[in-house]
DNA sequence: TGCAACATCCTTTAAGGTTGCCATATACCA
DNA sequence: TGGTATATGGCAACCTTAAAGGATGTTGCA
């Protein structure tokens, strides 16, 4: 690979009047510049961006860091963050930490020792002191750290609270919902309070059920959902804490012989594309993921450019409302 | 951020031994290994990657062009290849082109901008001069670079074939392919081959459909499906050139009331997550992404040290029978 | 005993590709 | 003659590592 050098001598010049037409910075003649892009195109130059970020001290590449890359609503994240950050001229750097706390912690320093310019960190809870002495922003994404630089969350309380209004309007009597982690405290723990207050404010009985790490690494929510509706056979509406669960569920109910939605309403979470793709196709909850990517990567830009930035920012969703829940979609 | 210097200054040594001492290098007293682990604890010391990359003029970073990351197949792709990247010591640069050529090209160049040590691509169509200058590998999957270093496959041909096989052996008399793009050759074109050439020796009409980019990059099929079936309303078997077509042609045959697999079998190509989770269950050809991922991440890992490297791997399909080639799965 | 050969430990110096600052040089105008 | 706009060069710096070399101490052999 051809280097500034190079092309320095190539056209009998030196590297920093190379540099300077680069860059369009200081006086340059018309000449110069001639002579510059004859040699550039001859070597086929191409900047080291290594180089020029040695020379930063800093990249412009963001740490992206998710449980899973595989599961829907990640993909689907995944894909819009990079969408914004190429927008914005930044490169993402992806972090798979599979929920696994050490490849978290390795993952952070792998960040920090590559002097990418920002975190976006949609996974795990972080030992505090972790960012601490980082000069770095984290941007958090459904989570919430104490010291983050800021958070972006939909309003999972509201979610939580539109999903068991639906369920109850649609008549149901006996709500089952599949919730959280039980171990890690996130913000999708709204969902559950949302429901929950929604529910009790109706008089309407409910049950509460959490999920395992386990689960949420395998993405199989099979044995559990069995296990649930043979121990609350009376169930007649249920809201998944995501699509992933909600579509499972709907596997289960065929197996078990009950039909949905007309034994059973289910109303799922994200709204991911698998949400459109099961029959019946799942009443959901939007998470407008597009919007909350344009605002992590325009947060973690800001913060690097030295602005200041909202501590934490809430997003409305929405009830998407299919099959799972009513109307059947025939011809 | 502290440097090699302060710990050098804080330890009271020059930053070679320092240096040396962090790369187990040389000589090295127990002393001077002490301090040094002081300062280093003291100051928070982080070795700074980017300088290091300089230095030895490649980076640890595996470029990965992806056409799509929302799409199941790579999503499934990339949690795969980060996996075997991260065993490997090497880091993901997500680099996602949607198909669209002037991203891929400057993707290509931020990769080789930024000095990876390699390319993994699954997208799209190449200039086939963009690589001959740069010296680092590329390796494709499921495309075929005629410069590139290596490329995985699986047996496009071989799944082709057992498709067509299973639809005919379960008594389908009038068959409907939906295949890949016309516009862009690729591998996958195999599966069409060998599902034609399974038609014909059985003597088994078919219909072939060609698909577009608009709809590969929307993964939006629907109206090309319903088109196809209104058109051939004799069909009663169909082979999908993925998992995501074949879903939603079983949203489409429910609409228009076809049942499946009574009246209309379906076969996908993938065997990602949605594939049990649609209503029946889809019957599909198995792609081995894991494996497939694996060996990219070691093709690629053996042409940067210099190692002689497969030019082509191909490896084996299966498939797997669910629901909607026959057995329906009742309780 | 004397000295070469070697081992150990650390330092000095240079390099990697780029940019920023300051110096230099010319031309032109007041 | 001084001042300013224009154009380019020289050098240090960013942080790390590699190579060479200096300064000891130790061993081995005549």
């Amino acid at each position: 690979m051809a280097t500034l050098k190079d092309v320095a001598k190539e056209a009998g010049l030196t590297t920093s009047t190379v540099s300077r037409i680069l860059n369009n910075r200081g006086y340059i003649s018309d000449n110069a510049r001639q002579k510059v892009d004859v040699a550039m195109k001859k070597l086929n130059y191409q900047p080291n961006e290594v180089a020029r970020s040695l020379h930063r001290k800093a990249t412009n590449t963001i740490g992206l860091i998710v449980p899973h890359i595989r599961h829907p609503y990640f993909s689907e994240m995944i894909s819009n963050l990079e969408d914004q950050a190429y927008d914005r001229g930044y490169r993402i750097l992806l972090c798979n930490s599979q929920s696994i706390q050490e490849k978290q912690t390795e993952y952070i320093n792998i960040c920090t020792g590559n002097q990418v310019a920002g975190i976006i960190l949609c996974s795990g809870s972080v030992p505090m002191d972790l960012f601490e002495e980082v000069g770095i922003p984290v941007i958090t994404m459904e989570r919430f750290l104490d010291n983050g630089t800021a958070s972006v969350e939909c309003d999972n309380r509201q979610g939580g609270m539109m999903a068991a209004e639906k369920l109850i309007s649609c008549g149901c009597k006996h709500l089952l919902h599949i919730g959280n982690i039980g171990t890690i405290t996130m913000p999708a723990d709204q969902r559950t309070e949302g429901f929950r207050e929604a529910c009790e404010k109706k008089n309407i009985p409910f049950v509460e059920l959490l999920t395992e790490e386990t689960q949420y690494n395998s993405m199989k929510y099979g044995d559990l959902i069995v296990k649930a509706l043979k121990e609350y056979p009376e169930t007649d509406g249920m809201f998944a804490n995501s699509d992933v669960i909600a579509a499972q569920t709907l596997q289960v109910c065929r197996k078990m012989g009950i039909l949905v939605p007309e034994q059973m309403k289910i109303i799922g979470f994200d709204d991911v594309n698998i949400a459109s793709l099961t029959t019946p196709q799942l009443t959901t909850v939007h998470q407008p993921v597009k919007e909350m990517a344009e605002i992590a990567v325009r947060l973690l830009h800001d913060a690097v450019t030295g602005k200041m930035v909202a501590r934490r920012t809430v997003l409305p969703v929405h009830l998407v409302e299919r099959e799972t829940t009513g109307v059947r979609i025939t011809q």
